[in-house]
DNA sequence: TGGATCGACTTGAACATTCAAGTCCCGACT
DNA sequence: AGTCGGGACTTGAATGTTCAAGTCGATCCA
């Protein structure tokens, strides 16, 4: 019960405040950051919705709207792949800056700042045994991500 | 990063067992289950909103879903409280009684079967801390349901 | 008595996500 | 060379949630 109550209030506490604050939801927001940390900050539509956690539809209808907002542009792929690449624009990266401190000060007001060190490790393993166990492709993913960010 | 992927992964998979075996989505599901365990199996609309975990709006279109496949009914309450209560009609606690196995076996699957004990005690005080840094509502609530819970 | 306001809902429109096609190109098989 | 299947999208309709009114008694004063 305490976990179902937390997956009912964390997402929505989230996305309260970026859409409050950026209009964004969370689903585009990680858009947006993803982008801006790949090379040339553009990345091609399959990976990326691999990455940001959703479908490749949900990420096209997603994709149009920030579009509309000139944060992101859609760049058709000649060559083999025969794909097409969403890339982030100036406008986009100036606005994740922008959106980006209070964002992570959310997340650490509800997560960091409640848990003690000992606690952030565990949810660390907890939460990566759920997501095997749910979701074995959101599970790789997540690997992959944190390989990446090992690099850094 | 874990906790992130955690949030996207295990919901959707909850709600893709209940879809896929009984039709309901999650939200559903809760009110059908609260509805079980209330007294006269009925409960006023704004208490069970609470309860459930979503706004008076949504449990008032949900309760129409439900009570168009008949599972549940709406009954105005003259008197001085002024209100409406939803209740279980025997269908509804028949189909509840058939979905319910299904879940708590997913569940138990994506949830207890891949924690230890200790993680399990972990992750409950984690996702209190959680929950009442993100939505003290929500966290009163589930405090009030363990009360419940324990006089069982 | 007569508003003004409040709580408990309901409703419909706007928005986001999912779902089921549909398109386009590529590479493999025959 | 032709076509079959598959990957990478896009699109539009269906579904569910949120948001902004709107309704309807009850209660609070003045």
């Amino acid at each position: 019960m305490s976990l179902i109550a937390m997956l009912m209030s964390l997402p929505p506490a989230i996305d309260a405040q970026l859409k409050r604050d950026s209009g964004l939801n969370f689903f585009e927001y990680s858009i947006l950051s993803q982008l801006s940390g790949a090379p040339g900050r553009r990345m091609q539509m399959a990976r990326l919705a691999q990455m940001a956690g959703g479908t490749l539809s949900r990420l096209s209808h997603a994709a149009s709207r920030l579009e509309e907002r000139e944060l992101v542009h859609r760049h058709l792929v000649t060559g083999e792949s025969r794909c097409t690449e969403l890339a982030l624009t100036d406008a986009g990266m100036t606005f994740l800056e922008a959106a980006a401190p209070g964002h992570v000060r959310e997340a650490r007001r509800l997560v960091f700042d409640v848990l003690t060190p000992e606690q952030v490790a565990q949810v660390r393993d907890i939460a990566q045994s759920i997501t095997t166990a749910a979701s074995p492709e959101v599970a790789r993913a997540l690997r992959e991500a944190i390989v990446a960010s090992d690099r850094l």
